[in-house]
DNA sequence: ATGTAC
């Protein structure tokens, strides 16, 4: 009896040194060796059976450890009703969003749960979803671009100090958008994040280094955006006096290197489940207490980390050519997981499409390319696990804006609000998003407004139709 | 959101 063909028994790790010793015990009593491999077949078939003494009962008492530990991992059952959870503006969210919630508030590692009031559906877990777990990351909890994120700069100058025409300029000489895209060799930046040793923990993270540094500094597609814009403070707050600023707000990405990381993941947690219920399909997860898991920790934290540097060098680009410093800055992620004490144990919250918002802790919201965004304050509410909206979020999908929408009445929202846009598909348009207003009024329990940004010049990806 | 495919 060998090693490998107890391996073919499907015995793993500590287990096959047991159905060895235990062979071996069986072979000296005189067994041959087709009946000692029905007996090892017979307990594993049923550990419990054999737990009690006997040659098999080491081996027993470990495929029973080993069960236990596969099912509250892997489990592929989901619970018969959801756990409760919070919504905030229930009358602005589609039932789509919530049939979402509740699936992903049925998992087996699901501990709670909240629905911010930009909800809307996407893929696994919906957008503007909330979910703490145990020992346990969702890929598609976090989303494709991970570490999607915003930031804000202040600068010392009056909001009309840089007229239209400069502010046009500015962005299309120092930020780039689309899908695929990168900065050209000569102008590409460097950043701190590209040295880290991280690139070199995981096959996966060499092969995209190359990409993610080629894409470094630049914004993505869809609903990622740079633009000048007004600051307004209407007391003195940020180390700022009272007063309107010229600021600079941006949305953007970890461009294809997250996208990758998310993919791969998500295929990955698929594959470790394959009996999960086909309703939570998208919400398979890796547990944080096996490679996988933290593998995906440490990809996600870096494409986390690699999307605020995408930030950082559009605004230091900028800064640098206004010849201005910035007086004070916001940043916030708002797809990623974190890990978060609740009730005194640790869990993993995902914040997909959701703002961090534990108590004082600033955050951006914007609204669409031509309503106002907020500067906010978390207030840390418990039910809330500490999050508010990432947005307004969408009312209208991509393909049903684009249908019902008229470039026309884009127009003229635009004009009306005295903004100047630079690419902008129809399906990015104010009028396939919710109103900002209501969106902000169904959370004040979660944040306090702290500043208004209006903008003024916006660059987006052109898409695939502009405006 | 990505960028052209297990």
């Amino acid at each position: 009896m060998n090693g490998k063909q107890i391996t073919k028994l499907g015995f793993e790790r500590k287990a096959i040194g047991l159905a060895l010793s235990a062979a071996t015990i069986r072979e000296r009593a005189g067994l041959e060796r087709s009946a000692i491999l029905s007996e090892l077949r017979a307990v594993q078939a049923d550990p419990a059976a054999y737990l009690a003494g006997g040659v098999y009962a080491e081996l027993a008492v470990e495929l029973n450890a080993q069960n236990t530990l596969n099912e509250s991992r892997m489990g592929a059952a989901l619970s018969p009703s959801p756990l409760p959870y919070g919504v905030w503006g229930a009358d602005l969210i589609e039932p789509g969003a919530s049939a979402q919630m509740d699936v992903a508030m049925r998992l087996p590692i699901a501990r709670a749960g909240a629905l911010m009031p930009d909800a809307h559906v996407g893929y696994g877990l919906p957008i503007g979803g909330v979910l703490a777990t145990e020992n346990a990351v969702i890929p598609y909890g976090v989303g494709v671009d991970i570490g999607c994120s915003m930031r804000l700069s202040v600068f010392p100058m009056r909001p009309d100090a840089v007229k239209v025409e400069e502010a046009q300029s500015l962005l299309l000489k120092h930020t780039r958008f689309g899908a695929g895209v990168a900065f050209e060799k000569r102008e590409r930046d460097d950043h701190e994040v590209l040295h880290e040793s991280t690139w070199q923990d995981q096959p996966l993270l060499r092969h995209l280094f190359d990409k993610a540094a080629s894409q470094i500094g630049t914004s993505g597609s869809g609903n990622h955006f740079a633009e000048f814009g007004t600051l307004t403070l209407t007391s003195a707050d940020l180390g700022l006096e009272a007063g309107e600023y010229l600021a600079l707000l941006s949305h953007s990405g970890s461009r294809g290197f997250g996208a990758q990381v998310a993919g791969h993941f998500t295929g990955l947690a698929e594959r470790l489940h394959p009996n999960l219920d086909p309703a939570a399909r998208k919400l398979a997860w890796l547990p944080l207490d096996a490679e996988e898991g933290e593998a995906y920790w440490q990809a996600m934290n870096l494409a986390g980390r690699y999307a605020l540097a995408n930030h950082e060098l559009i605004h230091a680009r900028l800064a640098r050519a206004l010849g201005v410093r910035v007086l004070a800055s916001v940043h916030n992620s708002h797809n990623l997981a974190w890990k978060q004490q609740i009730n005194g144990r640790e869990m993993i919250v995902h914040r997909k499409g959701a703002t961090p918002a534990e108590s004082g802790q600033l955050g951006l919201i914007p609204g669409s390319m031509a309503d106002p965004g907020f500067v906010v304050r978390g207030r840390g509410h418990v039910e809330a696990l500490s999050s508010a909206s990432h947005g307004a979020g969408r009312q209208l999908g991509r393909k049903a804006a684009a249908n019902k929408l008229v470039k026309k009445e884009v127009a003229a929202y635009l004009k009306e609000r005295g903004v100047t846009l630079i690419g902008g598909g129809i399906d990015e348009a104010p009028q396939a998003y919710k109103r900002i207003e209501d969106v902000i009024a169904r959370q004040s329990e979660l944040v306090d407004v702290v500043a208004k940004f209006t903008p003024r010049v916006v660059r987006m990806d052109s898409g695939s139709e502009d405006i």
